[in-house]
DNA sequence: GCCTGTACCGTACGGTGTACGCCAACGGAA
DNA sequence: TTCCGTTGGCGTACACCGTACGGTACAGGC
């Protein structure tokens, strides 16, 4: 995404101030709210230079005095969403242990993920670095500072429980355009899909796939569960997070 | 992806033989291999059906007569390529016990993302259940058999192993993405922009961001190592698992 | 030899990001 | 006050995308 942008341009851009408005009023805050605003309610596609100018009220070329092309307008709109989650005094270092810290940055990630289903296609290639990207990583660093983890180890550590949480992330937002766009539920897809597919797989043999596909699909009504996913593999991870301590 | 196919069609499509030819010669594997090959030299982008038919030799249009459209031919391709996996006689299950056996299906997953970076670009949402797909979750699963989990745990264990390979592999096809299209080596990039970030971030203080970030990037030379990311948290979840079977 | 179904494909439409150039409004100098 | 250089705003145009539609020409049944 971030990837023909000359760094030293979209850093500047990133940590700038973003308030200084044109002749009509137009400001960097304004046109990443904008495009922030539609990719919220319909997916990142539909934040296009055409739509967001219209949606300020403006015409198309005029973001390009503001915003050097839709590279670095992406790299805003993930800065800006990031910056939702520590805001103000919830930090996460001071919720009791470790363990309890690291559930709590997993689950603070994994709630602006659903708040903006977008965030994670805006995401890839080399990472942002934006103040609130920092902001973030120091927040959650301090959570396994002092614990007896080389600095290695700690961002190791921190990768893994961030690594875990997009992923299930990235496999709900997935269901959750599928579901949009298809407009048919998991419920629906999967009721439609089932017959079809044990229709074709007759006269194949898959014993362990068959009875395993069959008890949790009866369990989640679907193919998968992201929201069971996070839950039991940050259980995992947590505990094998401790023997690394021991 | 596949959000728009009905899950009919597109199954039919993708258990069937794909080697009938038309009048000229055209079969639905020709057109998956092409696309294929234009997407592992120059990513998912380049996989355009005006270039995959151009590579073929015949008309764009043309390609709509084997296969109904772009979400199918994606599919196509993600199945196609998880036909890889197992060729043969590697069974995973005959790996060891459940501890190398989930390790060798970690590896295997891993090497297939790296031949294939465009492969996690063209998953999500719903997924595709061809017949590779349903093979790989048979062979997958036969490891975590009988070894004193649950059906729901097995299930639960291998989305999570697949999950952190996934999200490496997807980090490391991004920064592979960002090298190509900017022609700068993850060094050059990091050489370029940490002296504009440590600039920029005079004023603020970030002291553990600031310890623990100089540490891992002068280890990585970069932001970030998918590779050593893949390893570390492979052995965490893995002892993570050990934990749950006690 | 004829007819029909269909594989093939040329054209066109509505969408994308953005390069380029024009116009008008502003700030400062005379 | 007048003038002019700078700059914010934007209309047009281009190259690309996926694909709907309709025309053409070939293969197989009679």
């Amino acid at each position: 995404m971030s990837a023909k942008s000359d760094p030293g341009r979209s850093l500047a851009l990133l940590w700038g101030s973003h308030t200084r408005p044109g002749r009509s009023g137009l400001t960097v805050r304004a046109i990443v709210d904008a495009a922030i605003e539609l990719a919220d309610a319909e997916g990142l596609d539909a934040a296009t230079m055409r739509r967001v100018a219209d949606k300020i009220g403006v015409g198309t070329m005029s973001l390009y005095t503001h915003v050097p092309g839709k590279a670095e307008l992406n790299d805003l709109m993930v800065d800006t969403a990031l910056g939702e989650l520590y805001t103000g005094v919830d930090d996460p270092a001071g919720h009791g242990g470790w363990r309890e810290g690291l559930r709590y940055v997993a689950e603070r990630n994994w709630d602006v993920c659903l708040r903006h289903l977008w965030l994670l296609d805006a995401t890839g290639g080399r990472p942002t670095l934006g103040p609130n990207a920092v902001l973030k990583y120091e927040a959650e660093l301090r959570v396994l500072d002092g614990i007896g983890l080389t600095d290695l180890q700690m961002d190791s550590v921190l990768t893994l429980v961030l690594t875990h949480v997009e992923g299930v992330a990235r496999s709900h937002a997935g269901l959750a355009r599928a579901q949009r766009d298809s407009g048919l539920t998991e419920q629906d897809w999967w009721r439609a899909t089932a017959p079809v597919l044990e229709r074709v797989m007759t006269g194949h043999d898959f014993p362990v796939a068959g009875r395993v596909g069959e008890a949790s699909s009866q369990v989640y009504q679907a193919s998968a569960d992201p929201a069971h996913a996070f839950a039991f593999g940050l259980d995992v991870i947590l505990d094998g997070v401790q023997r690394l301590l021991d």
